[in-house]
RNA sequence: CGGGGCGUGGCGCAGCCUGGUAGCGCACCACAAUGGGGUUGUGGGGGUCGGAGGUUCGAAUCCUCUCGCCCCGACCA
């Protein structure tokens, strides 16, 4: 491609409104416009990157025996009353209606139109197993989009859908399935770890994210320092250390005018966090509010709590006047003695004594408090996110914790769908079976966003060369004036395009500063600098993106150089 | 949904408090010089100041309403 026929449209300054690194490089350098909120058009420039993305994505679903096809963005409602989501999913599903009043969405997934296909279309176990996959723009009407392409409302993602007969095939599909992301992954040249992760709302066997590790990740990714346990911080176990001490206090009460957290409390009667109980106060299931408790230091882990069965789902907060009515006293000196609602302690709450909590009076608290003597024992579960240097629940060592950007999903849905849809296959015995599903998911658009969370610098992006817009670019010096440069240019260019490189030849009439600012912004892996300088000695000039500095070459090594150092992202 | 902030050429901003000819930088167009790290000079085009209403002789500026966008918040007990 040539410059001068391309459309690159780059900018110095960041744009006021973007957030993260990914959002500020990709309209700098010219990869997207933002349409409206969450909503992007790719430029020809960042259209080239998802391609290739999808590329991989495509070649490994393929490798792995998954089938393409297409399904409409555009689904009818009664198929989404079917499963029940209709009602369920909330208002994340933009709803629309047609000329005649009927009710559509747009497409946030594919569970029920891909599950309707295959009650149509698969009859018997002999045709199975089978894994079907499009890559197509989801619509998820998110509540707060940011960061531009990373949280759309609008995004492209790669669906893919499996179905068995039984739990072997399912287990088998979802194999092939996290072999297949670990080489797409690989082949994109991300660091990234595959975590177990909460298969939410609709249960199934198993589930693994993956992550692509960066500070700027929205999730927190735990691993362990020995062995290969890795986790979804809303999934990872907490085993505790922790043992009740026997009581050496009495009860008192403390005046504390002005303290309502913990850390005002720690302070007010110095004292370290951890000698504190935070008290919780959540929607319940069959009493109106449930009391969750913690360790001061400790974060309620939203997803455990979620789980309990004396707990609403999803996790609601108590307004402030169900908080009242439950405790007869405004949030700030909440505490779980005397209450007479379900209190529900985390194992190292559960563990305390002497501790201090609220006394449920404004402006008090209690202290030397202890459980079985000053108020009953209370239910325990695991409640809390765990912390670094917790130990591993998987075998040896401590867990670990870093940001990741999750850009794949994969869980074992199992009969969930098919059995509310009716979606069999009659099996050896010529017996209905409800198929066995998996889902398999990756955020293509997001992977983009996510690279370059991963990989920039100063000066602008550092694609892996696996999906740069371009692998290589030529930048002739003075073009304008000098014959030979321009033959030489045009030659190299002929030369890497017929070797099947994908190569940019920056034709515009431009000094070699602007030009070299736009395509280390852009983030093109290699450059080739022609001046008539260089000419004299039939050489040119190499720079990787990420080398410190550039090298002469010979001309005749041009293609060689290229082959031998494809950008390392890390 | 709650809280905060912002809407002025394509982008980044000033002007608003204290009403009186709409400005700057980048980008863009033309010409000239320059030609290995965002080059200079000269000239030029482009904005009914998000929208509606009001106050006023006069509104980007003051008031009311409205729309849009961005940020923070669902860990407060």
């Amino acid at each position: 491609m040539r410059a001068s026929q391309f459309h690159i449209s780059t900018a110095k300054e960041t744009p006021n409104d973007a957030e993260i690194v990914s959002h500020q490089l990709m309209l700098r350098a010219g990869f997207i416009r933002r349409l409206g909120s969450g909503l992007y058009s790719w430029l020809p420039l960042g259209l080239r990157v998802v391609r290739k993305i999808e590329t991989i994505v495509r070649e490994e679903m393929n490798r792995a025996g998954a089938l393409e096809l297409l399904m409409p963005s555009v689904q009818p409602a009664d198929l989404w009353q079917e499963t029940g989501r209709w009602e369920k999913f909330g208002p994340e599903l933009l709803r629309l209606k047609d000329r005649h009043q009927r009710d559509f969405c747009l497409g946030p997934t594919h569970e029920e139109v891909i599950t309707d296909i295959a009650r149509r279309e698969i009859r018997s176990y002999r045709q199975l197993p089978l894994n079907f996959y499009q890559i197509q723009t989801k619509f998820r009407d998110e509540v707060r989009p940011r960061f531009g392409v990373m949280r759309a409302r609008e995004f492209i993602m790669k669906d893919a859908y499996s179905f068995g007969l039984n739990d072997n095939d399912l287990q088998q599909s979802f194999d092939k399935m996290h072999t297949a992301y670990c080489t797409i992954f690989d082949r994109i040249g991300l660091t990234y770890r595959a975590v177990e992760a909460d298969s939410g709302s609709i249960g199934g066997a198993q589930s693994r994210e993956f992550h692509v590790l960066a500070d700027s990740g929205e999730d927190a990714v735990v691993y362990a320092t020995e062995g290969d346990y890795a986790a979804n911080i809303e999934k990872a176990a907490v085993v505790s250390q922790s043992t009740r001490d026997a009581p050496t206090a009495a009860q008192e009460t403390v005046e504390t005018p002005g303290v309502h957290s913990i850390a005002q409390l720690a302070a007010a009667l110095a004292i370290p966090d951890t000698q504190c109980l935070k008290t919780l106060l959540v929607q319940g299931e069959e009493t109106p509010v449930v009391a969750l408790v913690l360790r001061g230091d400790h974060q309620l882990n939203e997803i455990k709590a979620e789980h309990l069965a004396h707990v609403a789902s999803p996790l609601t907060m108590a307004s402030d006047e169900q908080i009242l009515a439950a405790t007869h006293c405004e949030p700030g000196s909440i505490g779980p003695v005397g209450l007479t609602i379900p209190i529900i302690a985390d194992t190292d709450a559960a563990n305390m004594s002497d501790f201090v909590c609220g006394a449920n009076t404004r402006g008090q608290h209690l202290r030397g408090v202890n459980w079985g003597r000053d108020l009953p024992e209370p239910e325990v579960h695991d409640l809390r996110n765990v912390v670094e240097g917790d130990p591993n629940p998987a075998g040896a060592g401590t867990l670990k914790i870093v940001r990741g950007i999750e850009v794949g999903h994969i869980f074992q849905l199992g009969n969930e769908y098919s059995q509310s849809m009716q979606a069999t296959v009659l099996d050896e015995n010529g017996k209905p079976q409800p198929l066995m599903m998996g889902c398999y998911g990756i955020g293509v658009t997001r992977l983009a966003a996510a690279a370059i969370e991963q990989n920039n610098d100063e000066k602008g992006i550092i694609w892996p060369t696996s999906i740069a817009p371009f692998e290589a670019v030529i930048c002739p010096v003075n073009m304008v004036k000098s014959d030979a440069v321009k033959q030489a240019a045009e030659t190299l260019y002929e030369e890497l395009q017929t070797a099947g490189i994908d190569v940019l030849f920056d034709d515009r009439p431009l000094r070699p500063g602007a030009m070299f600012a736009d395509m280390e912004l852009i983030g093109i892996p290699h450059r080739f600098v022609i001046s008539d300088k260089l000419l004299a000695h039939d050489e040119v000039e190499y720079r990787g993106r990420t080398d410190s500095e550039a090298s002469i070459i010979a001309r005749s090594q041009v293609l060689a150089q290229i082959r031998r150092s494809s950008v390392s992202p890390d």
